[in-house]
DNA sequence: CTGTTAGCGCGTTCAA
DNA sequence: TTGAACGCGCTAACAG
């Protein structure tokens, strides 16, 4: 709360040299210098940075947007990806906004936070068929990264990072034929997201690839929640008893399809057997048991930041569309609840 | 980017009336603020953020500053209290601010948000043994709530909510207790942390409560991590082979003791029992094998920020210090990753 | 009903 | 080496 003006009659300088002077200008006496810093932290003088940010029309901080709250307890992507996209931010001086969209104005946060000149940029992920927001962005002139492509039939031309999640359920499906499974079930992701048409090709592509048949029968489409793949496995096996595979658009519903098998009375990995698809971005990755993958997803939240500041500075970017490579995650646990 | 200026320009108005009008000020011509509505949504007009924090001296705006970054990967503490307090924030109408702390400046992303009256209020989490963010939040006349209390040996003169651990821990110790388990374990939570004391306390009634004694060299101490708790696990065991039960500090710790228990060739819940705390703050939960506790977390956040503000409008607060009846999470589950 | 004036706190001309 | 003046975009008090 004490501002430049304070310090400028303490000292009986005027507020432009103490200005100066704190901002470390070397056309300051250096005995003015040393009188101001001392009198400054003397009166625990912090700059305000909504006065910094107005004049010096930037704020250091960037955006992002989380969906309203139907998936909020079970999904863990979101969680992960603001911790990865927080920590990658504060470690290259930036801070992080957070706004969540509320059912009732859909855009309003956008408007908000990037007509308002909140932001020096954005963060975009989940992509969805036909985004209103990344329509929205295109306009409004502010820097941004989208976290996932395009549907493959929409044109892509804005810079992303994404995982080739084709190629990893793909490897998920290919997997699971390895273990000399023919009758394989999918549990899709919501047709209304953008990656949910290259995961259902990865699939066919693992099917195709072994001259499996393509059953559109054996698709079905969650809700990327633990109840959803639940709710699905239990639909697909009772419908077709002859299914003893799954692959699972995402972690949260191979986990749900486990319960579900458990609950059944069969034994996961013996009876059925699941793989669950996350985004991975590269590299080694434990696979403990009874745990949803936590790192990659940060991983992914830094890359943002690091293409996203590198907009917001003009600098040369090399690829402003990066694809990664996928890395498969098998997971395959049973779990009993004491009573 | 368009201004009130512009707006005025194009109308004929003078910027005043413009603000007047688009604020919903009774005092314009009807007419006049037709038009001025009108223009104004040609033109996309949306107003400037960070003019009006300057001018409003308010942000619409909290803080929560997550600690650096040890144990990011694996505590999902931060991750899911942030999702709460985002989406809680969002629903009443607030924006949330998050900093991380970097290890070269502690305190810097305190100074800043707080200091630079970037936010209108702070939340405070995971409160530490003299806690030196706490009494920055005292001199710096904000409002503040912090999740979690002092150190029982501590004063707590703040608003604060928090779970009963003690009584929490208590419980989870008893129940491990009414199984016949005589020789348990208990993996503590780092000590520099507030509720350690707590915790530890509650290990302690529950094996008193049964006349069983406490044995001092049964309890050692973990990083909140699966990693720790793993570590720790194969300690304890290795050390006092008639352990035949563990109470873990928290979820994340359990789950690695389960890790160790199983790689040992042991089997969780038959040879050794496991049972992890979290923070649960009221209600009925259930319990999925596989799956960490993640709405309770939430929930805590979302508590968090309706007290926050409360504390920013000056309303009656009946209590500022909350201390929520803790639900235990009995948690035992064993887990196989295939090969 | 509308416009002029003033100022939130800061940084950056420009002149002295 | 220093200070006065200006403006970032907005809102509020005060006149008319």
């Amino acid at each position: 709360m004490t501002k430049l003006k304070d310090i400028a009659q303490e000292t009986g300088f005027s507020i432009t040299t103490v200005s100066r002077a704190l901002a470390g200008y070397d056309d300051v006496n250096a005995e003015t210098r040393q009188q101001i810093m001392q009198t400054a932290t003397q009166m625990g003088y912090q700059p305000n940075g909504v006065a910094r940010q107005l004049r010096n029309q930037k704020t250091d901080t960037i955006g992002i947007i989380i969906p309203s709250d139907e998936t909020r307890f079970s999904d863990d992507f979101f969680s992960e990806l603001v911790m990865g996209v927080g920590y990658a931010a504060a470690h290259l001086g930036y801070d992080l906004l957070l706004s969540a969209q509320t059912s009732a104005d859909e855009m309003g946060a956008y408007q908000r936070i990037v007509g308002g000149n909140r932001v020096d940029g954005v963060i975009i992920a989940r992509t969805r068929r036909h985004d209103p927001r990344i329509a929205y962005l295109k306009k409004a002139n502010l820097p941004y990264v989208v976290a996932g492509r395009s549907a493959p039939d929409e044109i892509t031309d804005y810079p992303y990072i994404d995982v080739d999640s084709q190629r990893g359920i793909a490897l998920a499906t290919e997997y699971l034929i390895g273990l000399g499974h023919t009758h394989i079930g999918f549990i899709a992701p919501p047709q209304e997201l953008a990656y949910t048409a290259y995961r259902l090709a990865g699939y066919i592509d693992g099917l195709h690839h072994a001259n499996l048949p393509y059953r559109p029968d054996y698709v079905v489409y969650g809700d990327l929640r633990r109840e959803g793949g639940a709710q699905m496995t239990r639909m697909l096996l009772r419908e077709y008893p002859h299914i003893t595979a799954i692959v699972a658009g995402n972690d949260a519903m191979a986990l749900g399809a486990m319960t579900t098998i458990t609950d059944m009375g069969l034994r996961v990995g013996v009876d059925v057997s699941v793989t669950g698809f996350d985004n991975i971005p590269s590299g080694e990755h434990a696979h403990p048991p009874l745990t949803t993958v936590r790192q990659p997803i940060q991983e992914i939240g830094q890359h943002l930041v690091e293409r996203l500041i590198s907009l917001i500075h003009r600098e040369q970017l090399g690829e402003t569309q990066t694809l990664l490579s996928p890395m498969l995650i098998v997971r395959e646990s049973c779990g009993k609840v004491p009573s």
